[in-house]
DNA sequence: ATGACAGTCTGGGACTGA
């Protein structure tokens, strides 16, 4: 089974893209994030037409996730408990989406597909929501896991966090800003606290994006931000992990490429 | 070559991204 995220940044500019790296990579489940398009808007039909089927949230032009599968899909969860919202905790972006599929071994496996908040400036009150969403999140994810110590689950997707200064291209040029900080480094370490194991660390090393401007891609100067945390059960069954540096060339590219992992 | 930012909106620049 091949499970992949990408921060796609607009589905819609994007979607011939998503169909040929399906099909050249022989993708089983694709969690999309910066889907940037309401439901009705998204670009079903030539995905379907590649035998996937897609669950989508998307409630404006920002943020949206969606799950592209070739499995069949047994349940679908928008949000979870607890998640804050922005500006106003009532009001939930549509950064979180969970759909359990029918693994190849014929157990569910639930993949989360995650856009977490970038946080902006660290002043602004929105990096108090990045933290505040990430502790949610863990919290929720690590319950799920004690109730159920077998589950088989992903949290993937962009995580807006560089763990280590050598995920970023100038841990310098970051100084004062968001991505790098400290509490931003503990809430993401505080998945692994839970008993989630981050998979794609160990298997591959590379940036996961680029920005547009500067010649970032030419020079090299990336970020690691997007990863893929499983549940113990799950990570147990990774057998190979990819990032694919390619989809940052040529025309129209994403600024995030794909990330992959093999499952037995 | 991978090349100087890109996507969306009921726009005429502003907002967002990182």
């Amino acid at each position: 089974m091949r499970i992949a995220t990408w921060n796609i940044n607009s589905i819609r500019t994007r979607v011939d893209r998503v169909v040929a790296f399906l099909e050249r990579e022989n993708i089983d489940v694709l969690a999309l994030q910066e889907t940037k398009c309401k439901d009705e808007q998204f670009p079903l039909m030539p995905i379907e037409a590649a035998g996937y089927e897609v669950v989508a949230h998307g409630l404006n032009q920002w943020n949206g996730v969606a799950v592209v599968s070739r499995l069949p899909i047994l349940n679908t969860q928008v949000g979870f408990p607890g998640q804050p919202g922005f500006p106003d905790p009532e009001n939930l972006e549509a950064r979180a989406l969970g759909v359990t599929v029918e693994g190849s071994s014929g157990t569910p496996v639930t993949n989360w597909s995650l856009y977490v908040p970038n946080g902006r400036e660290i002043d602004n009150p929105h990096y108090a929501y990045k933290l505040a969403w990430l502790d949610a999140l863990a919290n929720y994810s690590g319950e799920r896991l004690r109730e159920n110590p077998e589950l088989q689950m992903t949290l993937m997707g962009d995580w807006n966090i560089a763990p280590l200064d050598t995920d970023v291209w100038d841990i310098d040029f970051f100084a004062g800003r968001t991505h790098v900080t400290q509490p931003e480094r503990d809430a993401f370490a505080k998945f692994a606290d839970e008993g989630f194991k981050e998979v794609t660390r160990d298997l591959v090393d590379n940036y996961t994006y680029w920005d547009y401007q500067q010649l970032r891609f030419p020079k090299n100067e990336g970020m690691r931000i997007d990863y893929i945390y499983a549940s113990p059960a799950l990570a147990s069954r990774v057998q190979s992990a990819a990032i694919d540096r390619n989809e940052r060339k040529g025309k129209g590219p994403s600024d995030h490429v794909p990330v992959i992992i093999e499952v037995d």
